[in-house]
DNA sequence: TACAATATTTGACAATTGTCAAATAATAAA
DNA sequence: TTTATTATTTGACAATTGTCAAATATTGTA
């Protein structure tokens, strides 16, 4: 909880009464390696925050899984297209280790957004911050090669590695697992 | 304007009175074909519609011009990162024919938002909205391939093709222009 | 420890797309 | 209309990455 605070203060300084009111509406669960918080085509209620654990996002494409997001220690994610169009998930959402997650109810959400103007301002912040993300992601998958993407994932999560396994980090770059292998050692 | 009132109202309709302020503060201007609304290096103000016309979004990666994005008749764009960061931007944007945009300024827009719970609402759904397309096309880019992702555009934008020179559409599509040119012929 | 299951690496080859150069087509200017 | 300029297409070849199969390494479990 003290994790997700810092970084809902670093996105915008939310002021009382309306902080506490926004972190009460935050459920804490734990969810063992394996466990899944979201299966394809539920409706996805919950936008997410992992403390101290690893999640993946992913998908089914033509028999192949896809790994859409990897979310690490204190980290917001949620299937963006579900939790704001209100239509079942193509995407689900397992653990990739014992993690702890704390999740925020889509309904809640809205309702506090409505009754308070500065918990409105928050949430619009943090969906700038995903939509610059998103941006940023896309021209990395768009004119980086392989061994670009790889280098910077490295650097931006350095510890991805020890924690993931590699198909998943390799779909996650938009590259087959036998390219990260070559890619990641010589050349 | 009819047309930006239309696209407003589709994203949140928006109640009088924070309606006609929110109107009030977009300006309409003319641009030549050719002519830059917008370039590098300059901190981007304005988040901008284009009415009748053709706008391309582009920036300069080692001498080679990407095309970031193209908008046509009734389409909102803005320098995502300039506008949001007020940093300097990296993208350019001109004119790819004689055009009607409406611009908003960003100063103006942060004041109606204090002022306007509903005017913020509106704000948050045009971002969600742009989050949402952000990520269609990043799926599109990492997963479908020339052909496919022409084929897409065509049908999104069907006289695209007539409007727009070749080459803009190929760095838009992440493609060469040779590419390109064999895609949509044969094959 | 030894075995089984899973994950990663390697090799051979194919498919897609990029690069560079030249030819052709389309458009704008004289 | 003719010419010059710009845009698009085509060919030959190279680079990158994907595919499939097999080998090797790692991990978990009896």
């Amino acid at each position: 909880m003290e994790e997700l605070c810092i970084r809902l203060a670093q996105i915008y300084p939310l002021p009382e009464p309306a902080l506490s009111k926004f972190l009460s509406i935050w459920k804490s669960t734990s969810y063992e390696k394996g466990a899944h918080l979201l299966k394809t085509g539920q409706i996805s209620n919950y936008m997410y925050f992992v403390g101290k654990g690893a999640v993946r996002i992913y998908y089914q494409k033509e028999e192949k899984e896809i790994t859409e997001w990897l979310a690490l220690d204190n980290n917001f994610f949620f299937s963006i297209q579900s939790f704001f169009q209100r239509v079942p998930s193509r995407l689900a959402i397992h653990a990739l280790e014992n993690s702890e997650v704390f999740m925020m109810h889509h309904d809640d959400l809205m309702q506090l957004c409505e009754q308070s103007h500065e918990t409105e301002k928050l949430f619009r912040k943090m969906i700038t911050t995903s939509l610059i993300l998103s941006q940023i992601r896309m021209e990395s998958i768009q004119f980086e090669n392989a061994h670009q993407r790889y280098q910077r994932l490295l650097s931006s999560s350095p510890d991805i590695l020890r924690r993931v396994p590699l198909s998943y980090i390799a779909s996650f770059l938009g590259i087959t697992q036998e390219t990260l292998s070559r890619v990641r050692n010589a050349r």
